[in-house]
RNA sequence: CGGGACGUAGCGCAGCCUGGUUAGCGCACUUGACUGGGGGUCAAGGGGUCGGAGGUUCAAAUCCUCUCGUCCCGACCA
């Protein structure tokens, strides 16, 4: 390709609305333009570079008999009501009507499509197991999109389904698609791992989260280095105490007065106890009315596993205009005892002894607390955040690590919350129906791009892992109107691609700097820079982006070595 | 949805508070000349519903009201 013929408009300056260096760079670097909030034109650079992430993933996908398809992206209202998530997703999901006032939606994802073809075409269990994956748009309405690509609404998406007749083989085709991600993400060349996450709003048993590791991702994950156990931090296992030995003076509760003193650490400092001896009572709203958690006053309250514990459908921290509504709560100074609320605690509370809790009455809080003795907890469990360096859950040494990443795929396994809801069944060997069971899988296309330039950049621009590069290698003459250079930069530019070797040449009429610097900024691996005076002794200056170190190598004879350059990146 | 900010040429911004010539600057763009190993120099140019609507005023980019858009923080979220 030549440079000149490409559309790629580069800017030297970032523009007003970008925040994070992904977006920044893939719109300085011509990838991409902002139509509306969350919406993306790609441009042809942006576009070869998700065509290699595409590619990628095709090509894991369909090594383990995944089966590609195409989707509508516009799904009709009916399907969503069905999986009764018509209603519960939400203001995300764009709603739209026909010219009959028939109601659509845009597809956030796919389940329903999948399993409405499924149920209609899979009658028996000789039929499964069925893989089946696509490459789309989707849209979702989120509430505030941000950092370009990496979380729009309309965004390029695989998503993979999978039908089983058993447990054991999802299970198996998990796994295989674990493996398969893992290989995907190996070949984008990210830094990733691969954690335990909570199923969400997707529903489902069990699943894992692909996390590609970079400051400015949104989520935390927490890990091992010693045993590899790693988790998103909502979900991440906190280890269960030790048995505390009892002290030998149990103290007896006493009411203190805390005048103003709400926060712990108002109250540790006031009454002069360390803040893990403070418990704090943190209301929480469900389907059933208003919980109470109780956490250390130093740990924080995880409302991901707190859910999980009492095993609601849904949980949110319990607004002010609620709490009006109870008098006898006051805020900064509740506390479980003579609460008329289910009490859910985190284990820690469990060896805690003559601990301060507040006493539901202003400005008052008790000491020399003791669980069972003062209140009833309604469930003990795991309800805290992890922090760096707490207690590894699964070996003895470990202790936590905590990143932050970027969501880069999910893959779960949803049993039959839709093909029960939706009635996709099947005859088993006994002539017996069952729903099926079903796994789904994504990835955020556009998303790994970004998360690959997160991960992949210096001062200059970005610096593309080799297979996700636009191009393998960009020539770049001094100057393309000298005769003799041009016929240099003409004989390599169709050796390379005579090899195969996907090659730009630069045969803007702009002057060197301006080149050097865009080449720096789209990123692309190996630049051969060509000069006159390095040609008078037979030679070219041959550039690597990821270390931005160039040498001088004889021409022509550097030119047959390329590829293996390239291999070595 | 709550809080905050911004909207002036393709991009980045100044001007607005304190209303008053023809609305500026840098980059980009066009033409020409010189130049040619890290965004070069000089000269001459083109490009603006000042987001939109309404209002105040002799006069509005500037003040007021409404509205649309975009971004940030929070809540939310495969």
């Amino acid at each position: 390709m030549y440079f000149s013929k490409l559309f790629i408009p580069t800017l030297k300056e970032s523009p007003a609305d970008a925040e994070v260096t992904s977006h920044k760079l893939m719109v300085r670097a011509g990838m991409i333009r902002q139509l509306a909030s969350g919406i993306y034109s790609i441009l042809p650079l942006g576009l070869r570079v998700l065509r290699n992430v595409e590619k990628i993933i095709r090509e894991e996908i369909d090594q383990i008999g995944g089966q590609e398809v195409f989707l509508p992206s516009i799904q009709p209202a009916e399907l969503w009501v069905e999986s009764k998530r018509w209603d519960f997703y939400g203001k995300e999901l764009l709603r739209i009507k026909d010219r009959n006032n028939r109601e659509f939606c845009y597809g956030p994802t796919h389940e329903e499509v999948i399993t409405d073809i499924i149920r209609k075409e899979v009658k028996s269990y000789r039929q499964l197991p069925i893989l089946l994956y696509q490459i789309q748009t989707k849209f979702r309405d989120e509430v505030r999109p941000r950092f370009g690509i990496m979380r729009g609404r309309e965004f390029m998406m695989k998503d993979a389904y999978s039908f089983h007749a058993d447990e054991k083989d999802t299970q198996h085709t998990y796994h295989q698609m674990a493996q398969a991600y893992t290989n995907i993400f190996n070949r984008c060349g990210l830094k990733f791992k691969q954690v335990q996450a909570d199923a969400g709003a997707i529903g489902g048993s069990f699943s894992h989260e692909f996390t590609v590791l970079a400051d400015s991702g949104e989520d935390e994950i927490g890990f091992c280095e010693i045993c590899g156990y790693a988790s998103n931090l909502e979900l991440a296992e906190s280890k269960p105490p030790f048995p505390n030995i009892t002290p030998s003076i149990q103290q007896d509760l006493k009411e203190v007065e805390t005048p103003g003193k709400k926060s712990v650490k108002e109250v540790a400092e006031f009454l002069n106890f360390p803040e893990r001896q403070i418990v704090k009572t943190i209301l929480f709203e469900n389907e059933n009315g208003l919980v109470a958690g109780l956490v250390r006053g130093d740990h924080e309250i995880n409302p991901v596993k707190m859910k999980n514990l009492i095993g609601c459908e849904w949980l949110h921290p319990a607004e002010q205009e609620i709490l009006a509504k109870y008098p006898e709560l006051h805020s900064g100074y509740v506390g479980p005892i003579d609460l008329k609320l289910p009490v859910y605690a985190d284990h820690e509370i469990s060896v805690l002894h003559n601990f301060v809790i507040g006493a539901n009455k202003p400005s008052t809080h008790f000491t020399g607390v003791q669980v069972e003795r003062d209140f009833k907890i309604e469930k003990l469990g795991d309800i805290r955040t992890v922090r760096a360096d707490d207690p590894c859950p699964r070996c003895e040494k470990g202790t936590y690590h905590v990143k932050r990443g970027i969501e880069v795929g999910h893959i779960f396994i949803l049993g039959t919350k839709y093909s029960s809801a939706m009635k996709a069944v099947f005859l088993d060997q006994q002539g017996k129906e069952n729903s099926m069971i079903m796994g789904c899988y994504g990835i955020g296309v556009g998303r790994t791009a970004a998360a690959a330039i997160e991960q992949n950049h210096d001062e200059r621009g970005i610096v593309w892992p080799r297979n996700l590069a636009p191009f393998q290698v960009i020539i770049i003459p001094v100057n393309y109107s000298n005769e003799e250079l041009k016929n240099v930069c003409d004989s390599i530019y169709n050796r390379l691609k005579e090899m195969g070797i996907e090659t730009l040449l630069d045969d803007r009429s702009d002057r060197l700097g301006v080149k050097l610097k865009d080449a720096d900024l789209i990123g692309i691996p190996l630049q051969i820079i060509i000069g006159p005076k390095n040609l008078a002794t037979r030679q070219v200056e041959i550039k690597t982006r990821k270390t931005n170190e160039s040498n001088l190598h004889s021409y022509p004879e550097i030119i047959e070595d390329i590829p293996n350059i390239l291999k070595g990146l």
